[in-house]
DNA sequence: CGAGAGTCCGTGAGCGTTCACGTGAACGTT
DNA sequence: AACGTTCACGTGAACGCTCACGGACTCTCG
């Protein structure tokens, strides 16, 4: 085998001397066939004598054709592509709720082109104008807001992941922040804790803390903002410093909220460097309920959420706007946590 | 606005009464311009008048017009779509590999397709008949031996995650388990170890295995099937019950090998369950650095890969592909891990 | 006032497939 | 011998879009 006998293989040579992809036609010409018959050999229909299938299949071959999608999916509808935006892969929560996406849209049979925007805008805009021109439908989590969404969207169907319905006039699904802020109070005030803190993600006053607030209010705990500090970001090391600084303004906290397990990780890390004892000097709860909570020590108490269900129910949301259907609405597309009591609180 | 108009604005009429989506020339009939014109106003194009251009986007949003990406990619040449297919999202390992994977194409402006097999080889079927039809080459984890491989692959080029270059004629990218575990070992063996298990993982004897075993009669130890148990699983569940028949048939190691740091982990907790002090009466190693290590207690000596480089890897090998280059081989494709000494060794 | 330049818009062709037909040959049936 | 059937294959059209043209119209300036 010559050293170029690879390039006369695999493209055709045109007028102008360059080299292109084979079509159809290309392989129909070497078997000596129609297009047609080609298309029959490769898609394995039948109609086609078992000697010219084998014929057309190795000129295929030598010119390494592959059908293109794009002619394809020109005249045979139906392929359904979604996209997904992530914010993080490596936060393990992320992982988990595409896990439910992937699974949900291999059983209606779509393919999904997934997108992590590092938290970045600029990319969350980049990662629109591609879907918007590749995807049928887009799911994801963003930051921007609203407009800048629908200028990048360019009409294509999108449903948010946690953003509240008076955050957003787009379909979305989400986590029921309040629901599950009840039941972590109820259980650290039903342990006597009064002096909370709250450890608050990066992107400023969300549902979550909103929900703290609320329910520090009704408990009748002391609130205002010396009880909550931010970290700068939603990692282990995010929470780690955060709960410095928070330790620094309110020493006399007995138990901390983390905006996410993560967070509250990291939470418990500087507690116990700072020594004190968790539980029993500080309570620690999570929310997540990231099954790295309970390999840690001690095993982190959180207010689980079912990722998984969290994506399945955004492809379904899909399937809904696509079909022409009213959105989800309420509870149905709001999941509620649910308390797992471990040893950390 | 009356109950049908959705149906109304968003679809157009068929002779035979069916909606289809509607298409560029629908708009441009309702906005009374030509087809190019419509071209102009939704691609941003220059050469139309600022009015016409309004008149133009409002019949598309009024239609639901989105242009298809099939008809554009017919003729806008370029846009590559890659596969990948990971075998579980749940194990953290993979999504990092995939967020290397995923930075690669973003820079290269391509595009990925996600597909999680779940260690399934009728799941992988599926990916690759897919994928081979939607993506212009695809990286993957594949369980699935070479002939069946190529089979559903109809010429797609393929880039195979850590299949070594024995085991497969596919390009492939990986780990060089034997650097890794001669590191491993010489720091075991340094610190007195004599009586070393391996926790192997489910899909028989693998390189990491063989590495381990080599490792062994290198340093002399005492090496047979007895020194190693197989994990159902790779995640902790998995190392804890296999960490539980290792105890059971050698209770005299004084240090394990993990298959993965997720078993390594499993293994700790099974050792302590059992009342042996990690790393004082066992040691443990795992394999993957893991940022999990970190965090559990002890925190997790083990062999750290770069993961998202291992991602990286693949898509060059892929553009390698591509371009007609000859894949990379070695050292180049083959990541040395990197021995992260931390509590539990 | 006519030539040239600039602005806006339309026309035909072509991208690579598949689908619905149409055709011709070989074979059997009455 | 005339006719239907089956098999193997080919032909034209269609899918929805963009690109390279070219045409009409307005504006400017010598």
């Amino acid at each position: 085998m010559r050293a170029d006998d690879q390039q006369w293989e695999t493209s055709v040579e045109r007028p102008d001397g360059t080299r292109r992809r084979a079509t159809i036609h290309d392989v129909a010409k070497l078997a000596g066939v129609s297009r047609q018959t080609v298309s029959r050999a490769v898609n394995d229909k039948g109609e086609i004598d078992p000697a010219t299938k084998e014929r057309v299949l190795e000129a295929a071959r030598l010119l390494d054709y592959r059908p293109s999608r794009f002619a394809r999916g020109m005249v045979q509808k139906g392929a359904v592509t979604a996209g997904l935006v992530i914010p993080d892969l490596m936060n393990p929560f992320f992982p988990e709720v595409a896990a439910g996406v992937l699974e949900a849209a291999e059983q209606r049979g779509w393919q999904v082109v997934m997108w992590d925007s590092r938290i970045d805008e600029a990319r969350e805009r980049d990662a629109l104008d591609v879907l918007s021109h590749q995807a049928d439908a887009i799911i994801g989590y963003f930051k921007s807001p609203d407009e800048v969404l629908a200028r990048h969207l360019g009409g294509v169907p999108l449903v948010l992941l946690e953003r509240g319905p008076q955050q957003t006039r787009f379909a979305a699904v989400g986590i029921d922040a309040a629901a599950g802020l009840e039941q972590g109070m109820a259980h650290l005030v039903g342990a006597g804790h009064r002096r909370i803190g709250m450890l608050d993600g990066v992107h400023g006053p969300g549902p979550r803390r909103q929900a703290f607030l609320e329910e520090a209010r009704r408990n009748g705990l002391p609130v205002d903002d010396s009880w909550i500090a931010l970290c700068a970001e939603h990692s282990v090391a995010g929470g780690e410093a955060g709960m410095e600084r928070l330790l620094d303004t309110r020493p006399d906290i007995t138990a901390v909220f983390g905006f996410n397990d993560l967070i509250a990780v990291g939470a418990m890390r500087t507690a116990r460097r700072r020594g004190r004892r968790v539980p029993d000097d500080l309570a620690v709860l999570g929310f997540d309920g990231l099954s790295l909570g309970e390999l840690v020590e001690p095993a982190l108490t959180t207010l689980h959420i079912d990722k998984r269900r969290l994506g399945r129910l955004a492809v379904e949301q899909v399937a809904r706007l696509r079909a022409g259907e009213e959105p989800l609405r309420g509870a149905d597309a709001w999941l509620a946590p649910e308390l797992v009591v471990r040893t950390s609180a």
